[in-house]
DNA sequence: ACATGTGAACTGCTTCACAGCG
DNA sequence: CGCTGTGAAGCAGTTCACATGT
């Protein structure tokens, strides 16, 4: 397949939140240009973005809503289930572990990880923050195939390794380091100073 | 000033926390080919990318450390304090309220706002958690000018609304919805579902 | 000699406009 | 007739290559 742009993906998942959002209203037909007014894009792009996967539409109709977003999931590969672990049992990890909008799209955190003695064994509610030691043998065993590292700096690349090596497919990254992984893995990362310096920037530079 | 496409100014944030590690370590100069080794972009892509603010370098020398962090620092909008408020008391509020990261880089939390009575009054650490029917008037009285939404997708476009009213600057949002605000006011967004579907579409196609 | 700064070439995403088909 | 699907045109971001200055 011809390789598709980061700008398509995430808008594939724009279109996809709105159609689970209608078709739960139990609205059964959508059009380019629906989909468009959602997210402040163009109807040629949303068909731009779909063309490159099929043709899901009816001319002179539509779309399926049904239809189209079960086509979505598909390509995004929400179709099967996704075994996730947290590792870095602080702030940021106890947000993820327990952030509802991972559930409801097929993503199942079933352990947390951390290295400090104060922390493993905590409870959480669902689960008990597990020994980072563990981490290889846990992912060989629970089949994890992604990663979130909610760890410091200084700490991530080491654990990324370790991931990376025990075979995980894909890590996202809270930590605010570049990482560097093989290109095997998918990676993307959440920097938040850096959205904050994004916004800075933008207000500093709009006359504000 | 020139439009400054996103991506520009996403590695400028890089650049200058890659300035700020090796100031640290006492290093005095560097070049546009040590700049780019991080981050995986080119010698060229750094050099364009300062070249839109100004000309930083000595030819056949490189860059100062010190002068090149402070004038990225400038161009950021990071020579000021920025006060942020961070709504919603949740468990991505809690963790954003702690974030050593934004401190680090003069960002100053010092309000958390809720609606529900039983985490209104409750003590944060540095912090308590406030009414957020006071939200209007407390913005305009400590003048904050950036506001984190961290509330559930239904909540957000009324509490963005609000912001604005109020006179905000900027917005970085959490939930995951896509929030509408007038083109004067900056707008960001963080949607971790997104990043994880844009992992598995990774993985998916990935052949793995 | 060396590394910057920058116009020019290139690549790739977006927009346009219309043919195709229900 | 209406809306999709898509080649072609347009535009923006990246890469190249070299002139420039130290």
């Amino acid at each position: 397949m011809r390789r598709i742009a980061e700008s398509t993906v995430r808008r594939l998942s724009l279109y996809l939140s709105f159609l689970e959002e209608i078709e739960a209203q139990g609205v059964t037909t959508t059009s380019s240009d629906d989909l468009a007014h959602l997210g402040g894009t163009t109807s040629a792009q949303v068909r731009k973005d779909l063309s490159f996967f099929g043709s899901f539409g009816k001319r002179g109709l539509g779309y399926s809503v049904p239809e189209l977003s079960s086509r979505l999931r598909a390509i995004l590969g929400l179709g099967r289930q996704w075994r996730v672990c947290i590792i870095g049992a602080g702030r940021i990890g106890a947000a993820l572990t327990g952030y509802a909008g991972f559930v409801e799209r097929g993503f199942i955190v079933s352990g947390v990880y951390d290295s400090d003695p104060a922390k493993i064994g905590t409870d959480w509610g669902d689960l008990i923050v597990a020994d980072e030691a563990n981490l290889e043998q846990d992912i060989a065993a629970n089949n994890y195939q992604i990663a979130v590292l909610a760890v410091p700096a200084d700490a991530a690349q080491k654990l990324a390794d370790r991931v990376v090596r025990a075979g995980i497919k894909g890590i996202l990254n809270f930590a605010p380091v570049q990482l560097a992984v093989p290109p095997h893995v998918a990676l993307r990362a959440v920097n938040m100073a850096m959205e904050l310096e994004a916004l800075t920037f933008a207000i500093t530079n709009n006359g504000a």
